[in-house]
DNA sequence: TACTAAATAT
DNA sequence: CATATTTAGT
């Protein structure tokens, strides 16, 4: 008896560190249930020849055990999330008499939890119909408000400012108009990349060792702007490499030898070589000359060789995926670079940024 | 309409 | 994390 005792005890104890995981392990932590259930009536009933047939039994019966009122009928109903912990599959509300059902009660619990949270219900999905018949209904009503996650965030409020200067709202035309409908689709509020935040990137950039180097959330941590997150940083980044790798093929050569002292190459996207200095700790360098550690906008001094392409990134060519991470080491850019085939009969290459 | 920027989906 | 696609603002 005493044994039994114990062993239920252990095994309470086993399904409170299940409990966690209910998710995770539903079966268990049923099975683990079921054991101490039977151990109980078992016990309960030595004498009596109580037959618990196959562990079904019930808890609630004697229920001393204080479990299972976790049960929470729960339908997924609610798209939050979460709730569901407990999902107890046998709301057994009928037990005994129909051992039939349960089993597949189970089943479906579990897969509710593997995925599809929710085909019954029809609206209240947690986050984007794919489509269909979204718009149609342009603010017309919509019964479910779609909390947003995150929210409440900041953001709005373009402040934000981080320390120092504040970084104006410049830019962004029009004022702020934001509208707070709220209440459909919630599409984060545009965020405007202010010269200032720019910046700011660009100075993470340079710490990094390039914007090929450079991940989306090192940059974010280096910035250190308060509600920026690595969504928008990452977009950015890739704005950025896309700019800053066809600076334009058009431009030059075109005739007019004459006047252009300078062109626009890429504005602010095109700082090509520089971060060189910093590199300097790590090495790489692979941005042949010019060094111009400069701030934002570089004056790219002629250096026809490294030019737009050559210099910055290129290691298109091959290695298409997964790779990148490490590089930096050393790897001055194999070949490639070097060079500076005629392209650029050009003539000089300044660039001025404009605005941004 | 063509393009760009930023958000979001894969 | 890299890219692709979508949604807006010009």
């Amino acid at each position: 008896m005493q044994r039994c005792h114990d062993y239920i005890e252990a095994l309470e104890e086993e399904r409170r560190k299940i409990q966690v995981f209910q998710r995770e392990l539903p079966l268990c932590l049923e099975l683990v249930s079921q054991a101490i259930e039977s151990c109980r009536q078992q016990m309960s009933g030595t004498t009596q020849e109580y037959f618990h047939g196959q562990s079904e039994c019930s808890e609630q019966t004697s229920s001393d055990g204080p479990v299972l009122e976790e049960f929470i009928p729960i339908k997924k109903t609610s798209d939050d999330e979460d709730e569901q912990q407990s999902h107890q599959p046998n709301d057994n509300k009928d037990k005994n008499n129909d051992k039939s059902g349960k089993k597949s009660d189970w089943l479906r619990s579990v897969q509710l939890w593997n995925q599809t949270p929710d085909p019954p219900v029809k609206e209240d999905t947690p986050k984007k119909i794919p489509s269909m018949e979204v718009k149609k209904n342009g603010g017309a009503f919509h019964p479910f408000k779609r909390d947003k996650a995150v929210g409440t965030n900041p953001t709005s409020a373009p402040s934000a400012a981080t320390s120092s200067t504040a970084e104006t709202a410049t830019g962004c035309s029009s004022g702020s108009r934001k509208e707070e409908k709220e209440g459909q689709s919630q599409r984060k509020a545009r965020r405007c990349w202010s010269p200032e935040l720019h910046r700011r990137f660009l100075h993470a950039l340079q710490q990094l060792g390039g914007s090929h180097v450079a991940t989306p959330k090192q940059i974010r941590e280096l910035m250190k702007v308060d509600g920026l997150t690595n969504d928008e940083v990452k977009s950015h980044l890739q704005k950025y490499r896309l700019h800053t790798r066809r600076p334009n093929p058009a431009i030059q050569h075109n005739g007019n030898p004459q006047a252009p002292q300078f062109v626009v190459v890429g504005g602010i996207w095109v700082p090509p070589p520089e971060y060189t200095a910093v590199a300097a700790t790590t090495s790489s360098g692979e941005a042949t000359g010019v060094t111009t550690a400069n701030g934002i906008y570089a004056p790219v001094a002629s250096v026809p060789p490294s030019h737009p392409q050559g210099s910055t990134q290129r290691q298109q060519p091959m290695k298409p995926k997964k790779s990148q991470s490490e590089e930096r080491g050393s790897h001055s850019e194999g070949g490639v670079q070097s060079n500076s085939p005629a392209t650029s009969s050009s003539t000089h290459t300044t660039t001025t940024s404009p605005v941004f």
